[in-house]
DNA sequence: CGCCAGGGCCATA
DNA sequence: TATGGCCATGGC
């Protein structure tokens, strides 16, 4: 089965994602670090505690202990709290400013986000996606639960699963935003809680195996 | 109660 | 390269 194909039988099924849940790119950043390892329902009462104040400028100037107590029922808060900060500073060298980041290139911005300490791979492909609108599809533990469920052989290696998708669909931001989200919609909502697989949106493709992960 | 969630770092072999 | 320990809260 293709890829695009698997993209098409997901989207008829769950519909459109509309995806990263955030107000500002900002906040996009910030949830992909707070999610690190997280549930979102954790994530979300760690944002919902900034109140109007989730800026960068605001999280710059608050001490690490008052960012560690905002942040606290999202876990990690300690490191979490450093990495924000962490985070904040490299956007500070686009004066806080999307666009001005995005008029970098992708590969730079990857490299940059990638020697950030607390910043690894998926965190920093989330942020090229849903932040930055880059071409780079996000590959996280539900992508391989899903794919290796659906009898694909993924790789090990993440950069390698990350250019099987990036080579076998367009070039296409909006599509690696919709796909990724679609994933995490069906794994986490649905054939987690759905062992049977009875309403399965790639039945009878999906052999519903629970020794995939 | 235990399990684990939209990872990443670090030490070790 | 590939494991294993560690970080921490809250929902189920």
């Amino acid at each position: 089965m293709e890829l695009h194909t698997l993209y098409r039988l997901l989207f008829r099924h769950y519909g459109p994602q509309h995806w990263w849940p955030a107000e500002s790119p900002y906040e996009m950043m910030v949830g992909a670090i707070l999610t690190q390892n997280t549930a979102w329902a954790n994530v979300k009462k760690a944002i919902a505690n900034f109140g109007e104040k989730l800026t960068p400028a605001f999280v710059t100037e608050i001490s690490d202990g008052e960012l560690e107590e905002i942040i606290r029922p999202s876990g990690f808060f300690r490191q979490k709290a450093a990495r924000l900060k962490t985070l904040t500073g490299w956007y500070a060298r686009y004066r806080y400013d999307i666009e001005t980041a995005r008029a970098q290139g992708t590969d730079t911005l990857r490299m940059e986000l990638l020697a950030l300490k607390g910043v690894g791979r998926e965190t920093a492909d989330s942020i090229l996606l849903y932040a930055l609108q880059k071409p780079v599809f996000v590959i996280d533990a539900y992508t391989r639960r899903v794919f290796a469920r659906l009898g694909f052989a993924v790789p090990s290696e993440y950069e390698v699963f990350r250019r099987f998708f990036e080579e076998n669909l367009p070039r296409d931001p909006a599509l690696y935003n919709e796909y990724h989200a679609l994933i995490v919609r069906h794994a986490a909502t649905v054939c987690r809680k759905r062992p049977d697989c009875a309403d399965c949106p790639f039945a009878p493709s999906c052999p519903g195996a629970r020794n995939d992960d």
